[in-house]
RNA sequence: GCCCUGGUAGUAUAGUUAGGCCUAGUAUAGGCGGCUGUCGCCCGCCCGACCCGGGUUCAAAUCCCGGCCAGGGCGCCA
């Protein structure tokens, strides 16, 4: 039914991106691949705006220059049909380049369906749901493409820095048989003819793995239960995880904040174009970061007028008051020893107090680690307290019989890292399809 | 799980407080026509919507009840 005729890619190779379009090119045959973004007919001028991977560029077709075949194909295009040029660069100071292409060929090889469900120049703003539920057109946005651009180069300065500082990545099993790790509610899976979960981290088996390789980090998903209604929170969420042998706390948190640093470094300095076009800047911290204990935060609280009884988690409402105090990153050390999880060091001279902490960056945190246990009597206790059956840690106590070393690590969320590297203020929004309570599709 | 707010064309919004003046306004997208330097092009015409169900009323987008959906906050969160 369509009118327009679908052309096949054939011997056609593209030879230029659009960000390789400039005025030196002038008058060179270049050929472009890419999606149809804008057009603009001023009648006998037509321009389109052709994005790829790379950027944008500007195509000009002259009705009444250009063969006619190339006039009709241009004619009867719409946004986001997917189409080649075969064209001369032609230097231009206005065009948006420098330079324009004059086509001399053009192939359409895919239509789009008209109206799209959402502006994909972004200037008539869509709300979250709906960009969410038409995602792949969302992420035509050049703004949306570089939050994931950063993520890649955040991503990729994590590998180098960790590599370089020993760790082998690992992968560990999302696939558990044991739902007692205690803490957050994990998803079951039915596994052939038993019940499984989901991994809620990979904590207890990066843990196992130092006995061997001493140093391991692992960069993946893991899932979470959690009816969490808020900007931070997924059921779906991407976690950096380091453990190091013959470690304590002091030793791993100057990892992660070196990583951080190193982190925030590469990406400023290589995703230039992408913080421009999130109108997002990236000051570089220093380190070392601030280190507050968990009692000094309490006091500095109390001087605000919130008061959190010690032992208590800090509720969100006070971590907010906190984040006006310290506007930047900084560390959370000594929690108290039942206020963390099972495997977390009681510190050796005050067991009331632990060697786990959390790295903040204002309000949210965006990691957290310590020192862990590698007694098995002490962990063995420390599961009785906190009402978990050792029994069903059996095989992850085995470990602890062949010589666990003392170690420590974290794990950091990759997502609340990058809502700080981009400026973004809602972690759906840096996860490609994001996973919720109430979203499952995408 | 609890609480708050909201649901009007493809998208984003006005109108809801004080029911009638709404035959539901605007922008953008889409369709048609015009235009040779646009870059949020411009100009003209056109298409297109009150979440669902029930109730109150002479009269409901507007008030009430129930449902569904969404956004956000809290709690929860190795």
């Amino acid at each position: 039914m369509s009118p327009v005729k679908i052309d096949k890619m054939g011997d056609w190779r593209r030879t230029h991106y659009s960000a390789d379009i400039g005025p030196e090119l002038d008058g060179q045959e270049v050929l472009v691949f890419g999606w149809v973004q804008e057009i603009r007919d001023l009648g006998g001028l037509r321009f389109l705006i052709l994005q790829d991977k790379t950027g944008q560029l500007q195509i000009t077709i002259h009705r009444h220059k250009v063969a006619s075949e190339v006039v009709e194909k241009a004619e009867s295009l719409q946004k986001q049909y997917s189409i080649g040029v075969k064209g001369t660069v032609k230097k231009m100071g206005k065009a948006p380049r420098g330079a324009e292409i004059v086509p001399n060929e053009m192939r359409i090889f895919s239509v789009s369906q008209q109206p799209l469900p959402l502006d994909i120049t972004g200037r008539t703003k869509a709300e979250i749901d709906v960009r969410l539920d038409a995602r792949v057109l969302d992420l035509r946005r050049e703004e949306n493409q570089a939050i994931f651009k950063v993520q890649h180069a955040a991503l990729e300065a994590a590998r180098a820095f960790l590599s370089k500082r020993g760790y082998i990545e690992v992968f560990t099993p999302r696939i558990i048989v044991s739902a007692t790790e205690g803490g957050s509610a994990l998803f079951p899976v039915a596994y052939f003819t038993r019940e499984a979960f989901l991994a809620q981290s990979p904590q207890l088996y990066k843990e196992q793995l130092i006995l061997d390789f001493e140093q391991v980090f692992e960069i993946g998903p893991f899932f979470r239960a959690e009816e969490s209604h808020t900007r931070r929170h997924l059921s779906e969420f991407i976690s950096v995880d380091i453990e190091q042998a013959f470690a304590n706390a002091e030793d791993v948190m100057k990892v992660l904040e070196e990583l951080i640093h190193n982190v925030c470094k590469a990406v400023a300095a290589n995703c230039e174009r992408e913080l421009e076009l999130l109108g997002h800047e990236i000051v570089v911290p220093e380190v070392p970061f601030k280190r507050l204990t968990y009692s000094k935060v309490l006091e500095e609280l109390e001087a605000e007028k919130v008061h959190v009884p010690w032992g208590e988690d800090i509720p969100t409402a006070a971590y907010r008051v906190l984040g006006k105090l310290h506007p930047y990153y900084y560390f959370i050390t000594d929690w108290p020893t039942k206020a963390k999880a099972f495997y977390i060091k009681p510190k050796d001279d005050n067991p009331e107090l632990s060697e786990g902490f959390d790295l903040m960056w204002h309000w949210i945190e965006l990691s957290s680690g310590g020192a862990r246990i590698h007694s098995k009597e002490l962990l063995m206790k420390r599961l009785s307290e906190q009402g978990l059956s050792t029994e069903s840690f059996k095989t992850h106590l085995q470990a602890f019989d062949y010589g666990m070393p003392p170690h420590a690590g974290w794990g950091l969320g990759l997502a609340r890292l990058l809502m700080v590297l981009t400026g973004v203020k809602n972690i759906r929004e840096v996860v490609l399809f994001p996973r919720d309570q109430f979203r499952l599709t995408p």
